[in-house]
DNA sequence: ATGCATGAGGC
DNA sequence: CCTCATGCATA
């Protein structure tokens, strides 16, 4: 699942933007350096969103590359409460919290802002950012001080409005009314001259409940604009072709709210399936984006139905206070990956895979998972722990054996009993059966190794 | 109790 | 990427 070499704690250190992958998102400007900070424990005033006085601006950040489902992915197979079985973990960065700007500087805006897409297994996985801790706290200890990128006023928020490569309502079926266009507008050349249907009122003070954005669920972006530069410069409010109210309102909204948070989020795959039409739903919607922020991709899966359920409460409250209501979420968030259980004959294949090679290399790791259809941490883990298991077994033993290593091997494809490494198990401690989960592995033989591993695993091995 | 997950520290 | 210690969900 994670790769600790590429999950800085969030506790320790702050979250490196610069580490992100290419990011579209670096058109993000400069200005507005204003920290925006969450005290241990505590929702922000729900104000701060949409004051402009009280909300300084956002500061810049890079965004990252981040494919939140597998292109198989259907939301209709990922079910509350069903994030258990070995399937493949796509994480959703979580920002980490820094303490400084980051360092991004404000970039040509491209011409396309498609999100980038992860084609292969490793372009998913390169994101793998926690926004846990094992304090057993809740996670509103990790709501520390987080900054946000800003967007440049040049810059159209409309850079942010992607269209989803796949919309699966049926993950988030309580927002399902917001459905995307983008799956049935996907041709920028046939985008209406209109500007995009929501007409943002932002507040002059303070919380103004849904009111902020205008609240209408039918009202979507009209057309891709991420990928029409003329749509950008027109909702940039520069437009040759005069100012609608709705231009107006457009570029009011985007010099006075910093949402590069927003766009940075944008970059994070995972938010294309419906964040661009939520994002103008109203205040609810940026609050939930808001809490994308903090959460990882798994996270956001464990909470799901907490969220689900406050979405489903703030939509039916006018009551801008409902927004603490995501407290609870926080509170009741486990902040755990959910325990894979591993099915008898894929533990018992991990065996016969261990008994052979106890310390697989990534590239046996990679292939046993897949050909086990397990996650490849889960594999990683399972070997890690295995081994783990192995040596305190052997301890004991060890204690009486004085270092009698001798090699037992349970597997079928088992070669005969030879004195072997250090790094194996003693075995005069015990003799009969039933079976220890003691092995003594002959480590490191290709020979060996090919002789318990899955065809496929030994021709991709020795290929 | 077992075993998967996580984090620290190291190479 | 590993080991090691430990947390913690689950059978």
């Amino acid at each position: 699942m994670t790769d600790r070499s590429q999950t800085p704690e969030v506790q320790s250190r702050p979250y490196d933007f610069s580490r992100s992958g290419a990011c579209s998102s670096q058109v993000l400007g400069q200005e507005g350096n204003v920290s925006f900070q969450l005290p241990h424990g505590v929702l922000p005033d729900p104000s701060l969103f949409y004051s402009k006085a009280a909300y300084g601006g956002i500061t810049p950040g890079s965004a990252q590359t981040f494919l939140p489902f597998p292109p198989d992915y259907r939301g209709s197979d990922l079910q509350a409460g069903d994030f258990g079985q070995p399937k493949h973990w796509y994480p959703f960065p979580a920002p980490e919290y820094t303490g400084q700007i980051p360092g991004v500087t404000a970039a040509t805006q491209p011409t396309n802002m498609s999100p980038p897409i992860a084609e292969t297994r490793e372009q998913i996985r390169l994101p793998d950012i926690k926004t846990e801790e094992d304090t057993g706290e809740g996670y509103s200890t990790d709501m520390k001080a987080q900054q946000y990128p800003t967007l440049a006023p040049s810059t159209g928020m409309t850079h942010g409005v992607f269209y989803p490569p796949a919309w699966n309502p049926s993950f988030w079926p309580g927002i399902t009314h917001i459905a995307p266009t983008g799956s049935n507008n996907q041709n920028p050349s046939a985008s209406s001259a209109s500007s995009p249907s929501m007409s943002p009122s932002p507040p002059s003070n303070g919380i103004q409940g849904n009111s902020f954005f205008s609240v209408n669920s039918n009202q979507v972006p009209a057309e891709p604009q991420a990928q029409n530069p003329a749509s950008n410069a027109r909702s940039s409010g520069s437009s040759s072709g005069g100012c609608s109210d709705s231009e107006e309102n457009w570029s009011s909204l985007q010099k006075s709210f910093r949402l590069g948070t927003i766009y940075n989020l944008f970059d994070c795959n995972f938010f294309l399936a419906f964040a661009q039409n939520l994002i103008f739903e109203n205040c609810w919607s940026i609050m939930f984006l808001y809490i994308a922020l903090q959460l990882s991709f798994k996270n956001m899966c464990k909470l799901k139905p907490l969220l689900q359920r406050w979405l489903d409460e703030a939509e039916t409250s006018d009551n801008p206070q409902d927004m603490y209501k995501i407290e609870r979420v926080f509170v009741e968030t486990r902040k755990r990956k959910r325990r894979t259980s591993l099915e008898g004959a894929v533990r018992s294949a991990l065996e016969a895979y261990f008994i052979k090679c106890p310390k697989p290399n990534t590239q046996e790791i990679t292939q046993i998972s897949d050909d086990l259809g397990l996650e490849r941490d889960v594999v990683r883990v399972w070997f890690c722990n295995r081994r783990q298991k192995g040596k305190r077994l052997a301890l004991p033993l060890d204690e009486e054996c004085e270092g009698q290593y001798y090699e037992q091997s349970h597997s079928p494809l088992n070669m005969a009993p030879s004195p072997i490494q250090s790094q194996a198990y003693p075995s005069s401690g015990y003799t009969g059966a039933p079976p220890p989960t003691l092995y003594m592995p002959q480590l490191h033989r290709p020979d060996v190794l090919k002789q318990a591993l899955h065809p496929g695993l030994v021709g991709h091995l020795t290929g």
